[in-house]
RNA sequence: GGGAGUUUAGCUCAGCUGGUUCAGAGCAUCUGCCUUACAAGCAGAGGGUCACUGGUUCGAACCCAGUAACUCCCA
């Protein structure tokens, strides 16, 4: 095949996914081999591909294509997940395009639209994943409202009602009023936002000219109203009470008074509790048990009574009695304009706060009672904490322990239920005696129901719980749910995957999403869900801004791969992402991936112009050693930044590896002198044999990273036929061999002499075809006899020989603790030269003087370890013997 | 307000148990090269007060205390 002067990687990517495909490489069942298995966390279904998918995904396949590489029987299962508020959201927004409004068609005709959509455009982000090569087990694409998804979500959900784990509450929740459902702590964005803070005035006696029902009102001297201080003056109108601290001097002439809101005169009593801030605002607090938290809990404690005078849809109610019907943001700014007309606004101050938006409608939520599923938490929690403090589950990086820690023994009732028809539908059905039965399906709680109460209801008594459960309830399950293993808890599957082994997340849903797995785990298993999470950061850009739709910063992730290529990008993810922190993208990573693609596809066709001629022996005996030992040193570099989940270190041991050792290193060591009449060049077997082995076992270790490029070249016929399926994707990793350490380092030498000599040319003007003569006085062991071809070859070199004396007037370098002289036909400049080698002489002097004080330190020689002092004397040895070679020379100058 | 984290070259990051000629890598930069695989390249070079102050230690980028800046989580 000949091929290109630039790979193209389009067609590749396009040819060899489908092979994949078609050959089943991604498909997994259970067999005799060791598992490795990943769940993906399943992306929304309204979701498009982002950067923090690339980042997720690429992370997976390379850990997955390890595997698989590794001789694992390797299962990724891909999914999505319902997002019931986002979901809704857009079918509401479908349907009213079509000129339907959600209120005038049923629970189940809506159901039948939203299942329309999720079929039409559900699928998009997985499509997107394939360009990526995601290598997922496309047969086993899960949903998590599929059937048997469902299933085990009204499972779960009966077998923890039946624990007394759910109960049903009214609790403060966070409203949505656009989304109109309650959602979770977890789903409320707070923002600092610039408010106003109203200082209202609560007189004594009523304002419209009633008589006080007060026999004692102030006397005189006192104000006849007090202030209080709020950013929510609409709503006055359900205040319970003013709460002053008991210790606050000011009022303590308000003790067993009462007062009266402002236009509308209703009579509220002044409490008192230390809960109340005496330097905030007035000091005084008004008290609004049914929309606010902290004041729901004040008002239970005293006893309020509480007045709601909201509607779901954030409007106000006739408990209001004033603005009814008006929203609550125009209801604040009209009632203070009443306020003022009543002279009951004492002023206004700016204010900034921290208010609570909802997460996917951007609404401020506004606190509201209501009647909701909630899931006891703590009882849950405590084992689930303790699979990450003892180790069970490994968060990767390790920092992320303590924030886990932190939610997990903090944590709140989760309120599980949503006033939505996108989800699972709670299994609570009511009875007409106000009672309700929780069963798997209608016909089992109403025989529950019937020999509960004796009752002889019929089916139609039953009415079920309207709301559906939050989303995170059954991504709770995955990774058993996709096993089946909710509601099969012995089948083959899941004894054979479970518990899987990596997950990659972001830290975001550590408790939302993998907290809620590990309970889940807990409970039905009593095991854990993965050995280890591995937590991604999040895709900034380069000025460190997260990457968002509004900003526009983000690129689009299919542009991009069509501009670089799927390995360029994949490659240019990794490059810049340390487990758990944050990473500032930018494009130039992706060309950087792309040059990397390249530089292989011209390395391989450097070796496609080769050919084996016979007659000639292997000269590059130490070249092929010494890479096979570079090679190995890499790859158990590389294996141990995998076990610690530095993947992009291992990356980057990767790209050295090809890059600098093999092509500007060995492949320059090896290549032919060209021949210009030739077709190809002439070259040994042995040596075209243990190049094109080591050719193959790079494309091995790039694969994880760069599947597509390595599949294209595998199959070339360079490497001779190839089998249907024996495929890149599938080969075996190679074994970590035997590694010639002194070789190695011994090579290195040569690589500073050569660097040295290229040095020389480039300082002295030299051109690089001109050859050069180059002298040795070895003081080291070093047999450069050996290494001679190698010298000359890279260097150019015309001649190396072996000097007992430095040889005056000539450039000289060290390298090791050996000198080196270029005997050129052009004047040194002696003072240049006089200075450099001073230069190194102090140096050396110096460094000396730090080692000796070291080595006569009778406590660096009492304490420290042999080898540290072993090392000491070599520094000093060494550090000696070039000294003298400096010396000599300075001398030579001088002379 | 409470908690966690980060700070090392222009940028993104390594630096493991305090000790290797330890201050590193990649990218970017500069210089010279269109040298028959690759200019998406080759050869070479420069670049640092390890945030700051103090302490512990024979020895500190690393351990301790304090300060500053930034980030995240929770209220």
């Amino acid at each position: 095949m000949i091929i290109a002067k630039t790979y193209s990687p389009k067609e590749a990517e396009e040819k060899w996914y489908s092979y994949w495909l078609q050959h089943n490489f991604f498909r997994s069942v259970p067999d005799e081999r060791e598992p490795y298995t990943i769940v993906i966390p399943p992306p929304n279904v309204t979701g498009v591909l982002h950067m923090g998918h690339m980042l997720n995904n690429t992370i997976q396949d390379v850990l997955i294509r390890r595997a698989r590489m590794k001789g694992k029987n390797a299962c990724w299962v891909p999914g999505t997940d319902h997002a019931s508020i986002a979901t809704e959201a857009k079918v509401v927004a479908m349907l009213k395009e079509r000129g339907i409004n959600k209120k005038d068609i049923t629970r189940e005709e809506f159901l039948k639209y939203a299942w329309e959509w999720k079929e039409k455009y559900g699928g998009i982000i997985l499509e997107q994943l394939k360009k990526l090569g995601a290598s997922c087990d496309w047969e086993r694409t899960k949903f998590t409202m599929d059937e048997d998804m469902s299933e085990a979500v009204i499972d779960y959900f009966v077998r923890l009602h039946k624990q007394g784990l759910i109960y049903r509450g009214v609790r403060m929740v966070n409203w949505d009023p656009q989304g109109n459902t309650a959602v979770s702590d977890e789903e409320v964005i707070r923002k600092e936002v610039n408010q106003k803070l109203y200082y209202i005035k609560y007189f004594f006696s009523p304002q419209d000219g009633n008589a006080s029902s007060l026999s004692d009102l102030p006397t005189s001297g006192l104000s006849d109203f007090l202030t209080v201080a709020t950013t929510r003056p609409e709503t006055i109108m359900a205040d319970a009470a003013i709460c002053v601290n008991p210790n606050d001097e000011r009022y303590l002439h308000l003790h067993g008074k009462s007062v009266f809101i402002p236009l509308i005169n209703r009579e509220i009593p002044v409490i008192l509790d230390d809960y109340v801030t005496m330097d905030f605002g007035t000091g005084c607090l008004k008290v609004t048990p049914a929309h606010d938290l902290n004041d729901y809990a004040l008002g239970q404690k005293h006893n309020l009574p509480i007045i709601d005078i909201l509607n779901d849809d954030g409007t106000l109610n006739e408990k209001a009695q004033i603005l009814v019907g008006e929203d609550r943001f125009a209801a604040r700014k009209k009632i203070a304009v009443l306020l003022e007309e009543a002279g009951a606004l004492a002023k206004t101050e700016d204010y900034t706060s921290q208010i609570g938006f909802s997460e996917r409608t951007n609404a401020v939520i506004e606190p509201k009672l209501s009647m909701q599923w909630f899931c006891k938490m703590q009882e849950m929690a405590k084992p689930a904490l303790e699979y990450v403090l003892n180790g069970e589950v490994k968060l990767i990086p390790e920092k992320f322990i303590n924030t886990y820690r932190h939610w997990m023994e903090n944590v709140r009732d989760w309120n599980i239920s949503r006033q939505l028809w996108w989800g699972q539908q709670i299994p609570a059905y009511y009875l007409p005696n106000g009672e309700y039965v929780v069963a798997k399906t209608k016909e089992e709680a109403l025989a529950i129901a019937n020999e509960t109460y004796h009752s002889p209801l019929t089916i139609n008594d039953l009415r079920q719980e309207d709301d559906v459960l939050d989303t995170w309830f059954s991504s709770g399950l995955w990774p058993i749910s996709v096993f089946d293993g909710v509601r099969n808890p012995d089948n083959a599957e899941i004894n054979y995957y479970y518990p899987t082994n990596d997950l990659v997340t972001a830290p975001e849903i550590l408790f939302f999403w993998v907290a809620r797995m590990i309970m889940s785990g807990h409970e039905l298993r009593g095991q854990k869900p993965f050995s280890n999470v591995y937590l991604t950061g999040i895709v900034r850009d380069k000025l460190g801004r997260k990457m968002s739709k509004q900003l526009g910063n983000s690129p689009d992730p299919i542009e991009l791969m069509g501009k670089y290529g799927a390995d360029g990008v994949r490659v240019g993810m990794l490059l810049c992402s340390p487990a758990g922190n944050d990473l500032m993208f930018d494009e130039s990573y992706c060309e950087q991936g792309r040059n990397f693609a390249n530089k292989i596809w011209n390395a391989f066709k450097l070796i496609q112009g080769w050919a084996v001629d016979e007659n000639l022996t292997n000269t590059n005996q130490i070249a092929i050693e010494w890479f096979d030992s570079r090679f190995n040193q890499a790859l158990a570099q590389i294996e141990d930044d995998f076990k610690q989940y530095r993947l992009s270190e291992a990356l980057m041991a990767t790209y050295k590896l090809v890059w600098d050792d093999y092509c500007a290193w060995y492949l320059e060591m090896v290549k032919p002198v060209y021949k210009p009449n030739a077709e190809k060049q002439s070259i040994d077997a042995e040596t075209y044999a243990a190049t094109i082995n080591f050719f193959q076992n790079i494309l091995k270790v790039l694969h994880p990273f760069m599947p597509f490029l390595t599949e294209e070249l595998w199959h070339d016929e360079l490497f001779g036929e190839r089998a249907e399926l024996d495929c890149c994707i599938v080969a075996q990793l190679p074994a970590i061999g035997e590694i010639n350490t002194q070789l190695v380092s011994e090579i290195e030498i040569i690589q500073q002499i050569v660097a040295q000599v290229r040095n020389t040319r480039n300082t002295k003007q030299l051109s690089p075809k001109e050859a050069l003569p180059l002298a040795v006085r070895a003081n080291s062991a070093i047999d450069y006899i050996k290494y001679q071809p190698i010298i000359k070859h890279l260097g150019n070199i015309n001649e190396l020989t072996l000097v007992t004396e430095a040889i005056g007037g000539a450039v000289n370098f060290i390298a090791g603790t050996d000198e080196f002289y270029i005997a050129l036909n052009i004047e040194i400049d002696v003072a240049a030269e006089k200075e450099r080698l001073e230069k190194e002489r102090d140096y050396l002097i110096g460094f000396l003087k730090a080692v000796n004080a070291k080595l006569s330190n009778e406590r660096f020689m009492a304490n420290a370890k042999p080898e540290i002092i072993q090392n000491e004397l070599k520094k000093k040895a060494d550090a000696e013997a070039r000294l003298k070679i400096v010396e000599d020379a300075l001398r030579g100058l001088a002379g």
